[in-house]
DNA sequence: CGCATAATTGATTCAGCTCAAACCGAGTGG
DNA sequence: CCACTCGGTTTGAGCTGAATCAATTATGCG
């Protein structure tokens, strides 16, 4: 990596690839929750007041300290919300398909906690700040569905406070695969869709640990095989994720598909 | 404890006594920021249907699962957010004066991800949620308070991730004894206003290692005498907490008290 | 005062980190 | 087709921060 581009945030052409321009498609973008119970008028002026960008694996959609000047939201891929500290780096949520991605960043202005990241392929869709606030003038549903949607983020990351503090990095481990396969429960053969890296930053452990805590997993239940997780004994590898925060939680009820 | 209480969160009148109804100094109340910007009528129609709760230190507002039937308000005292489990208990987030308590839980019905429990006395103001609900429909400007209240909850659980895995133990209580100097920053003295235990499990440590870490940010200009915290060298307890997940980064913007 | 709860201290253990080396698969170029 | 690199992953050895367990000592509080 480069000293200078590390440590200004500049932008190094080849090692920061800018985002190409796509069109989208507007009958599944109209169908995103965050649109739930919202006029189909209001629905198309925002939609006609947006964008979409497509991110190559690896680049960054927003910097830490940046700020977002539109409400983002994730059409397609996966995106990691994460502290980068030179070489250390911390992951603290993926987004996925149909989640709003630092919405907080772009209502209010503020300075963005965290670094987003595309992990693979993504493309976002960019809703016009003045826009959507004019919509949330209009009407309160859309401000009670982003509301929503920001609940299920917050309680994503309270779960995720609690199992750094309450389990092990193998049952942390096992815990997210199994929620990764619930939800590509329509798509065929579970896949892991980011590197491993990645995903030993999200839970909180090294890349080191994760290896070895995949073969603690595999012992109970849940094998790994090159990308395809595959489930020998769910019952057993439940039981082995240890205390639940809160059973039965599925954040999908508000509107959230995070990892 | 009482094995059958813990299992079952029936109420043990001994262990867990009821709130008691007060009366609300309603012009404090008023200004609360969630209610910026929003018009009078508006505003003393929510008093009006408000109702407060005082709680004795100690005693759960919520227990983790369940539900809050009403939009509720801190409006004297400290609640800790923190999943209990048997002995093991993990605090989450400290609300204080001011501060949303767990709004999700109120405006969409689910359950809670953790309890809520009164650390210090604690005096409650619950909104009704019909009302609440009836409130956004005619002004967005509630539903905008509420959102960015959640935002900055959002914003603080955030931190507490990236403390948990980029920072060790004593730098976890360094910052967040700064943090609350700066808090009260107007009330003379800093004091360390809950027991040492709920400082651990808020820390995400045990109580013995916060015993420890209180010798170690002595060695490094911020003492702790009695519940006195005296800060000798402001500068090198600043240097000591490591790097700030994000500098500059102060969560009253965003209504934000808590710790 | 006397009891219960909270806080400290000490000794030991252990989960997970660090550092270093080996391994592996996918490109790349001869 | 093979050698070579190069990033990513795995494996191994050792270390360390924090937990645990156990024993005191302090601090309320009725």
């Amino acid at each position: 990596m480069n000293e200078v581009s590390r440590l200004e945030g500049t932008i190094d052409p080849a090692a920061e690839p800018r985002p190409t321009t796509i069109k989208l498609d507007l009958d599944e973008l109209r169908a995103n929750p965050v649109f739930d119970g919202l006029g189909s008028s209001i629905t198309n002026r925002l939609l006609s007041a947006s964008r979409g960008l497509q991110y190559r694996a690896g680049s960054f959609i927003v910097h830490q300290g940046g700020r977002l000047n539109g409400l983002h939201v994730v059409h397609r891929g996966l995106v990691d919300l994460a502290h980068v500290d030179g070489e250390h780096e911390c992951g603290v949520l993926l987004l996925s398909t149909k989640d709003l991605l630092l919405p907080a960043s772009a209502l209010f202005g503020e300075p963005s906690i965290v670094s987003a990241r595309a992990l693979t392929t993504t493309k976002v869709v960019i809703f016009d700040a003045a826009e959507v606030r004019a919509a949330m003038e209009v009407s309160r549903v859309l401000a009670n569905n982003v509301l929503k949607a920001m609940s299920g983020q917050w309680r994503m990351t309270v779960r995720n406070v609690l199992d750094l503090s309450c389990r092990t990095a193998a049952q942390r481990l096992a815990a997210f695969l199994l929620r990764l396969i619930d939800l590509q429960a329509d798509s065929g053969a579970p896949i892991l869709p980011i590197a491993k890296r990645h995903l030993a930053a999200r839970l909180g452990m090294t890349a080191e640990t994760l290896s070895r805590m995949l073969q603690v997993v595999a012992d109970n239940g849940l094998y790994l095989r090159g990308r395809t997780i595959i489930v020998n004994d769910r019952a057993r590898a439940e039981a082995f994720c240890g205390p639940d925060p809160y059973p039965g939680g599925d954040e999908r009820g508000l509107n959230v598909f995070a990892l």
